[in-house]
DNA sequence: TTGAAAGCGCTAACAT
DNA sequence: ATGTTAGCGCTTTCAA
């Protein structure tokens, strides 16, 4: 492995200087006059050779690092690894790299990222932010740096972002419980002032007051233990036996409230009905089948990465913010409507 | 925004030179014997104008870019990008950045990524490689990176690595299936080529064969189109009507199991019993259960993470590999043994 | 049409 | 105990 060549080191081989050099690298022959014959002939030695430009030099020169920074909560969650494969599979495309990193909705440690994301001079930033870091994005976003929201944004914060309609999502869910003739719809939720829970809360809330029903509603703190999510749900679900039907407001509820029900013995729909925010597998292989709502997670992150790439393109006026909205999907499966025919459970003789 | 400080700043403003406050920021101000006094009032002003060195410019100087290369086969794979949030836990704690990317077992994409994290000057890489990179990844370590492979290693190449014991676990499982009375058991995996999908095959032969038995194997070409993956199943298992158990070799070769075995209406684990390797929420939830080898990914994670800060710190010593072995786990539920009583099934009432 | 040279911000060998 | 200075490899202004 010998040493990795620098411009320098054509330079002198050629017995040309670094500038023609770098003029004719960066495509700027043309523009720059330069006969094509030293281009031709500095392009075959630098094939010959393999030279590539050091990307940190570059970088220190110019102040571009062809990074951009990706911020979500936890890049273990499935929706947000997914967005990552995608935002990946675009930013590459364009011969950008990501640095990832998650916040697990933790504000010191958010904010120690943005710094880190500005240190580092991404160029540009991704980010599904906790609440609590305004100040420090409306500082990343007077300093210049490009910055997109997904799956949530930040109040008073003017910037791109991209989000699925969640107002709407569960207003529309819960409408159609009721219009089932469920009369005690449950919402179990996150304890959460993200605007995308918020959002989803409020649509459950809208529908049953406009059909003038009662709410039913658990936050739960959210813990990486699962345990510390099931038993509240058990607690609730113990507590309001009139509750006739459920929604759950993201994938950690909905999967474990499907271990509730295996604790509980709560069979679906007969003792309750359900539909999930987020779709799965297990949704459609559960039996029975669980109706969902789910967020086209391409067409979300594609959706991030092009405003992003507006910006670092130049192509986005400055100032001039997008607001992406993308609709959820309905699968509508067995467990959000009445048996007609009520059938005995297996799991009862057992 | 001002313009952020350089340490020319710092020193003009202070009157001393840039060496002195070099020195001091990287803690090296005893080992230079400078003055307690000076490098008291520098710390204090440093914290005063908020100065942080720029990591681009150090990386140039230094060669070290305290960012670690990781390169999966798809982070949205949920093993990978559980893998990835361990990873990246301890990386961060060490001052590491993360820089990821996936493969798609895509042999040209594979050598075109390890090109990029030459040029980007990582300090280390953790890759779980797809076949067909050999001589890239030789390439690579004899310029002096470190590399830890996990997951699956390439043979004939020497480097720390980090797997579970694939052909043990397969064996095992067997075993158990045989020990259970069943006489044609099938494998259900994807063709490859890769070490830890060979160890799973051959655990499985080598256990069929000891008991006499004979041999069922699909191998699936894996498609990202879970079509792709179903029909081939429905088709294996039409195929063979004799086959009263299988065992699937990895997570979507289970899941999208279940999915045939929905569409034939096969009941577990009556017309089929089942062990999957991998686990997840959906085995435990399915009805009936489904008995799961599991990965420890947690400590897998840790392992690399530990092999490579080992290298990066200089705590391990030059050619002496390690090989770190981490066993699966085995979780027993309903759909490997016979029903004692045969239960009548609600499905076919329905 | 091409080249010389300054400078991005930092580190470290070499003074003093 | 602290300072001077030469790069790391690149881009770009200015000059020729």
């Amino acid at each position: 492995m010998l040493k990795k060549l620098s411009i320098a080191d054509i330079a002198r081989e050629l017995n040309i200087s670094k500038t023609t050099i770098s003029f004719i690298v960066n495509k700027r022959a043309e523009e720059k006059r330069i006969s094509p014959g030293l281009v031709k002939r500095v392009e075959a030695y630098i094939k010959e050779v393999g030279y590539k430009p050091n990307p940190i030099a570059k970088s220190l020169r110019t102040g571009k690092t062809n990074i951009i920074g990706l911020m979500v909560e936890n890049i273990a969650d499935p929706f947000f690894s997914a967005v990552a494969r995608h935002i990946e599979n675009k930013a590459y495309q364009s011969g950008y790299k990501i640095l990832y990193c998650s916040t697990d909705n933790n504000t010191d440690k958010t904010k120690e990222l943005l710094e880190m994301f500005r240190e580092r001079n991404v160029d540009g930033c991704i980010i599904a932010p906790p609440v609590g870091v305004e100040q420090e994005i409306s500082s990343l976003l007077a300093s210049g740096m490009p910055v997109v929201f997904f799956d949530r944004h930040l109040e008073g914060i003017q910037t791109d972002q991209v989000e699925v309609n969640n107002y709407e999502s569960t207003f529309e869910a819960t409408r159609l419980l009721i219009a089932e003739k469920y009369k005690n719809i449950g919402f179990i939720t996150f304890a959460s002032s993200q605007t995308q829970m918020q959002g989803r809360l409020e649509g459950y809330r809208a529908a049953v007051s406009e059909a003038g029903l009662k709410e039913f509603i658990l936050e739960i703190n959210f813990d990486p233990d699962e345990r510390l999510i099931i038993d509240p749900i058990v607690d609730f679900i113990k507590k309001h036996p009139k509750m006739d039907a459920v929604l759950f407001s993201a994938i950690q509820a909905g999967t474990n409230g499907l271990k509730a029900f295996q604790k509980l013995g709560t069979r679906v729909p007969e003792d309750l009905a359900v539909i999930a925010f987020d779709d799965c597998d297990l949704f459609e292989l559960y039996n029975p089948s669980i109706t969902a709502i789910y967020q086209p997670i391409d067409k979300i992150a594609e959706a991030t990465i092009d405003l992003l790439l507006k910006r670092l393109h130049k192509k986005a006026v400055a100032g001039d913010f997008k607001k992406v909205v993308i609709p959820t999907g309905f699968t509508l499966r067995h467990s959000s409507k009445p048996v007609a025919v009520r059938k005995k459970t297996v799991n009862k003789k057992g």
